[in-house]
DNA sequence: GCGCACTACGTACGGTGTACGTAACTAGGA
DNA sequence: TCCTAGTTACGTACACCGTACGTAGTGCGC
């Protein structure tokens, strides 16, 4: 009726269950899952409402029921997987507590390559997204700042994790959908580029390609770099802004 | 013919006049003017193939006759906006210089919000993007340190202002395809979150939405974000970790 | 037990990317 | 100089997308 007009929703906050009615035949973690499935086995162009209808075993329209819109469906699958985040008593040492859960987004992301590309502010509030942030803000007790400071840091944290792992992924989830693979794409880009540099205009470009880059450890360069971004924020530090 | 077979292809390497056949009737230039036009004044999701060659005022399919896939025309369109980036002679003051390639890359995004979406590492050889980057390595001359260790600053503080970009625009691009405005979203969004952190489920989070987070000043956010990070590259600060 | 709100879902519409076929055109090789 | 092969131009067609709408059937609250 009037329920699918011009007025926001978030859907968390529509009850599962409605009063009237027969049962709903699925919950929100039927959904949520299904979509994941979908999603880690297929990427998340493989997302189409139609698509998670038929992995549920519905008819399409049906799942309108349930999820008002697309993006709604997006919404669950992010907090779905944000569940998975594993949480811990906070062991005092917030620089340590961090870092482990940095890995834990980024071996999440890992698990899940659709995840960066869903990664928004605007969903920030689901259940498990609230668990999430109160258990940073927990492993941030023994640091001496203002809430907003640590939300902050926890913002930047995720953006740069986010940030890395979907560098280390786009190549990988961008072959995905194309008929070559990766390497071959990679060949043509690297011999384009040895053209472009080879012209002179780019004397740093070509000196850092030529560079030895010794073995290239991505584990480490996400750790060095995670490193680099809590030092920015340790008070103990000296720095050279207020906070 | 056996051109669109399945054998990658940089859309730089192919030249933009073929030898035979009629000459085209318009430049790489043009079709990435026309679908950057569409893009700023309707949203990313605006640039179809159709939508740009009307804008050119040609057929749809012509259009494949310059850029073989969708794909392909986000590489145009970015690396058409990343031309917008003015250079300077570096000024011998690296912290100074990457200040200011932050704060012009935000502009250049706030000035074309769709770009941090398209941002992408697998883009990050165009021309464009070539002279880019070389600008960069210039500014880091001062700096004692691997071509690796710049590129990867160039990175972190890349992703670090697209993340931060992304965050400031998130709602307002979200809105433009939604029926309803975005403060009416945030209220309903605002009323949730209230609603949750009253159940007393989430105590810090709580004291974090009571606290008076004064005036906010975003600049002076990013600002400081920007400040951390290029701290933690000072080869002249002390450090935790090997560079 | 009546009525209504809800579930279920088929159909249909307007959009998308793009494969394919055809016609016009032009530059290189004979 | 002419012929022909490769390009440009573009209409048609297909598979797929999100989702508005209408119609049954179901079961809770009154």
């Amino acid at each position: 009726m009037a329920d699918r007009a011009a007025v926001p929703e978030v859907i968390w906050a529509r009850p599962e269950r409605a009063g009237r009615g027969p049962r709903p035949a699925y919950s929100r973690a039927d959904i949520a899952a299904a979509a994941v499935r979908i999603a880690d086995g297929g990427g998340l162009d493989a997302v189409s409402m139609r698509h998670v209808a038929a992995e549920l075993g519905c008819g399409t329209m049906s799942l309108y029921n349930y999820v008002p819109r697309k993006e709604d469906l997006y919404e669950l699958m992010v907090d779905a997987v944000s569940g998975e985040h594993e949480e811990w008593e906070p062991s005092g040492d917030w620089r340590a507590d961090m870092v482990r859960v940095a890995h834990q987004t980024r071996t999440l992301m890992h698990r899940h390559p659709w995840l960066p590309r869903l990664m928004s502010p605007v969903y920030g509030f689901s259940p498990n997204a609230l668990k999430y942030l109160e258990h940073c803000l927990a492993c941030l007790d023994p640091v001496e700042a203002t809430y907003g400071t640590k939300m902050q840091l926890v913002g930047l944290l995720n953006g740069v994790v986010t940030m890395y792992v979907s560098n280390e992924l786009a190549t990988a989830e961008r072959s995905r959908s194309l008929p070559w693979s990766e390497e071959q794409e990679n060949a043509v880009r690297i011999a384009y580029l040895g053209s472009q540099i080879a012209g002179g205009a780019y004397p740093r470009m070509a000196a850092a390609f030529t560079e030895d880059p010794g073995p290239i450890d991505l584990d480490a360069v996400f750790d060095m770099a995670l490193r680099k971004v809590l030092d920015a924020f340790d008070p103990e530090r000296g720095q050279s802004s207020a906070n």
